[in-house]
DNA sequence: GCGTGTGAAAATCTTCACAGCG
DNA sequence: CGCTGTGAAGATTTTCACACGC
């Protein structure tokens, strides 16, 4: 089965969810020179069960060797191309506010082949401000961005009430693939893909487990 | 069906995951004056479909009324209760980089119910430091705060390298909810909860959803 | 022999569609 | 009548277990 084709098919959402996990585990093991890992070894370390390793790469294609195992550098490339990694993929990050300034100076998204090639803000008191070596632009850059630079993926990290129209901004300029870090559902057409980090959700659903251990012990101790 | 109840015969994790954007959408709505909501109203509010929206909240009880919809205010109160949010939650942030001083930063926290009791790092140059409004301490203190305070839920912003032992430590202090920034797979007893968030994951699966788009049209245009 | 790749089974999650109740 | 609550159907995801091929 070529890429193309696994691609075509289209491989499980909640497969994809996990081939950046299975690409970071092989990069860990190619920088240790290791050379071939089981699916066993592989799914240890990244956290999965080794069954559904399998069955995850096997919507790639079949790049393992039977009693053997998989070549490191061979499915790392394989999983690399499968989630479109072999291009750099330039990044914008929307609202420079306290998030918006650590993202821009995370070091993670270059050496997975991110470029945040632009930082913006809409709060004219703040462009021409240098974070990380770039100075804040006007959000009336985007269209430029995407026309010249490829922009490809925007990173909105603003006030929750300025989140929809920094999406909006976006989708018009042609951004059809947002990271979204405010507390908000947003609207968007159906081509472009949001997805949504938020820390106080994630706070919760952990609340809910170390409050339902707690009644469980209470209940059915 | 009493909360005791729900909470004993299992919420689907995939329901309990949408539950802090119903309470979201719902403490909005409150905010508004709002008294009465449809699940279709909701459910638009939340992104969701009003169908999975009512099906979840049969899972904690029948809080609505046939015919009119729920109210808006008990309807927080059962979804607060059903997370564990009757209570604030001491939370302790690990790693003064840039991410922990973001997260320290962030408002959000302290508006959900979590209140970050404690900046912690193992650099002994940063300790003593002043990080929104609070000295940063050693990771010595954990135990006290969990003894003392009830610290419950910890959050991971180290660097990789420092991440096991950052969660390793905060497990020995009997933590046993963590949430983990680093992009490593934490290994931690059963007994504990580890949700993870990870930037260059998501936008990697960003780039697999652009990236299909482009092979999609390529190949069938 | 050993570990991959994969059908088939099991579990989980989502949607449907309508009975039931205010 | 209108909207909730929910069994049942459908879709998706995960696990199982073993045939297959180096």
């Amino acid at each position: 089965m070529s890429t193309a084709e696994a691609t075509r098919r289209g491989v499980p959402d909640a497969a994809v969810a996990r081939l950046p996990g299975y690409l970071r585990a092989l990069t860990a093991l190619a920088g240790d020179d290791v050379a071939s890992v089981s699916s066993e070894e592989l799914a240890a370390a990244a956290g999965v069960s080794s069954a559904m390793l399998r069955k995850d790469l096997s919507y790639l294609g079949s790049y393992g060797v039977r009693g053997v195992g998989y070549d490191v550098g061979r499915l790392a490339s394989e999983i690399a191309a499968a989630l479109g990694l072999t291009q750099d993929w330039p990044v914008a990050i929307v609202g420079m506010g306290n998030l918006g300034r650590a993202l821009a100076d995370y070091r993670g998204f270059a050496e997975r082949g991110f470029r945040v090639i632009a930082l913006l803000d809409h709060d004219e008191r703040v462009i021409g401000e240098e974070v990380a070596g770039q100075r804040i632009r006007p959000m009336t850059d985007l269209e430029a961005l995407v026309r010249d630079d490829g922009l490809a993926i925007g990173v909105i990290a603003t006030p929750p009430a300025g989140a929809q129209a920094a999406c909006d901004r976006l989708v018009a300029a042609g951004v059809r693939s947002v990271l979204n870090f405010a507390a908000v559902v947003l609207a968007a057409p159906e081509d472009v893909t949001v997805r949504k980090v938020d820390l106080s959700t994630e706070l919760q659903i952990l609340a809910f487990h170390g409050h339902r251990g707690a009644v469980a012990e209470a209940v059915a101790p």
